[in-house]
DNA sequence: TGGACGATGACCT
DNA sequence: GGTCATCGTCCAC
């Protein structure tokens, strides 16, 4: 149920974008749980890849994280308001990551209407990076935190999309990244309502 | 050591 | 569609 370490260790982060959606993402803060079902999720592709904050084999204090082996969460801050949330993949050295870009609210939504100050009918409460992160409770504090421990994991509850339901198109927010701007490496279940615009293709 | 800049979101018209 | 809040990170000085 729980996936296990070995999960995290594939270097395709192309191809767990795709299979995390459907996972379920979960995190255990003062006892509490929430989770939430990954609908849209994003690869940024190790060193080659213009749009990761490790491209050239940048390697600082906060891209660090990204060069640890599989399984760890990278989360930075971005326009000083948002934390963003990454499943590091592959092996060590290797900077491969996937931004989870939105889930749906499966568990504890009482908990996550209290944290958006909203309600959970409304796809807002986790739609975006930003968003999603914040309805589990995801903060700095989460940095290089392990994903098979007792914090924050991800478990497959046999959800599967057919492939006419999955759509591949390019990330957001990266157009600074030249030709890799239009790579289609930002994947999303088409129809679902908490996927962040745009969400047509 | 300072200043420009985000892998965004909320609220406005 | 437009504006702006807000701060850690990075690199040029």
């Amino acid at each position: 149920m729980k996936l296990s370490s070995a999960y995290y260790l594939n270097q395709d982060a192309v191809g767990v974008a795709k299979d995390l959606l459907g996972k379920v993402l979960f995190t255990k803060i003062d006892g509490e749980i929430s989770a939430g079902i990954i609908v849209e999720t994003e690869a940024y592709f190790g060193i080659n890849d213009k749009a990761s904050h490790a491209y050239g084999g940048r390697r600082t204090n906060r891209t660090e994280t990204m060069y640890s082996q599989g399984g760890v969460a990278y989360v930075y801050l971005c326009y000083g308001m948002h934390h963003l949330f990454n499943v590091v993949t592959s092996v060590k050295d290797e900077p491969h990551a996937v931004l989870i870009r939105a889930i749906e609210p499966l568990v504890g939504k009482d908990l996550m209407e209290q944290r958006r100050k909203m309600p959970a009918t409304k796809s807002a409460i986790s739609s975006g990076p930003g968003s999603a992160a914040r309805a589990l409770g995801i903060d700095r504090k989460f940095n290089t935190k392990d994903l098979t421990g007792e914090e924050i994991w991800i478990e497959d509850h046999q959800i599967r999309y057919r492939e006419d339901e999955i759509a591949a198109c390019p990330r957001v927010g990266i157009a600074y990244a030249q030709e890799h701007a239009l790579l289609p490496w930002r994947f999303f279940v088409r129809g679902n309502k908490y996927v962040s615009k745009p969400n047509k293709l």
